[in-house]
DNA sequence: GACGCCGATCAATCATAGAC
DNA sequence: TGTCTATGATTGATCGGCGT
């Protein structure tokens, strides 16, 4: 396994004597949805959005009709269901991960018979 | 509003001959890839195959672990096995420990 | 230089199997 | 039987890289 070449580190540098775990300091910066525009102005731009089913469903529907959006629709749709057009370019890119995993965990399923049941 | 495929699914990954079958494997890979613990499509496919699980379970699983522990051990402990100590630690007994092995030699290898 | 996409990942949350 | 917890799964959003 791993092709890597475990050839040694040395673990102790002028500086720092303690192994760094640099995926322990892993953080990301906190999600910064622009909030819709009026609507009392703030609108808590901190978090994650929790799209409702409303606009689910319509992003749904679009992306069965076209994986991929055109600047114009969507600014349409972005408009039509008060969402950011950042949020419904993200929402697409995810949709079309989502729609990737799918057929991969689809064909692992053919390919392997897994779960006699 | 989740399928009943889906419920069925769930539910068959979860049955106790999978949870044993992936800790081993994949609790062992973590451990001697502390100092990286990403492993490859390709490095994933492999343990994938020896758990019998899929590579974005495998994936969960690393993303969801290097979670738990970065929470668990922020500012505890320093080496990598003080670090696994202080894991298998905090968790209570019904959480399944890193299998942490003494003489195991853990790849440094960083990007 | 900005913009969109992609692969991988994060972070918060959801949902459930198993323990009690 | 119902409550609680550990953990797999989901998903909006981030990061880094690449192509245009």
């Amino acid at each position: 396994m791993m092709g890597g070449s475990p050839h040694g580190l040395p673990h102790h540098q002028p500086q720092q004597t303690v192994p760094t775990y640099k995926w322990m300091q892993v953080k990301r910066n906190v999600p910064k949805p622009a909030p819709k525009t009026d609507y009392g102005g703030f609108g808590g731009g901190t978090g994650r959005t929790n799209f409702t089913t409303k606009q689910l469903t319509e992003l749904e529907k679009e992306f069965h009709f076209n994986k991929y959006l055109t600047r114009a629709r969507r600014i349409e749709i972005a408009s039509a269901l008060q969402l950011n057009e950042t949020q419904v370019k993200i929402w697409f890119q995810n949709r079309r991960a989502k729609d990737k995993r799918l057929k991969e965990a689809e064909l692992e399923r053919q390919n392997r018979p897994l779960y006699p049941t | 509003p989740r399928s009943y495929r889906q419920f069925l699914l769930t539910r068959e990954r979860r049955s106790r001959e999978f949870l044993k079958a992936r800790s081993y494997h994949l609790g062992r890979w973590f451990v001697t890839h502390f100092t990286h613990p990403y492993p490859s499509k390709e490095q994933k496919d492999q343990l994938a195959s020896r758990t019998n699980m899929t590579r974005n379970q495998v994936s969960e699983w690393f993303g969801n672990m290097r979670r738990r522990i970065r929470e668990a051990t922020r500012g505890l402990g320093v080496c990598w096995e003080e670090k696994v100590r202080v894991y298998n630690s905090v968790i209570t007994g019904k959480s399944e420990p890193l299998p942490i092995e003494s003489g195991d030699a853990i790849n440094t290898w960083v990007p």
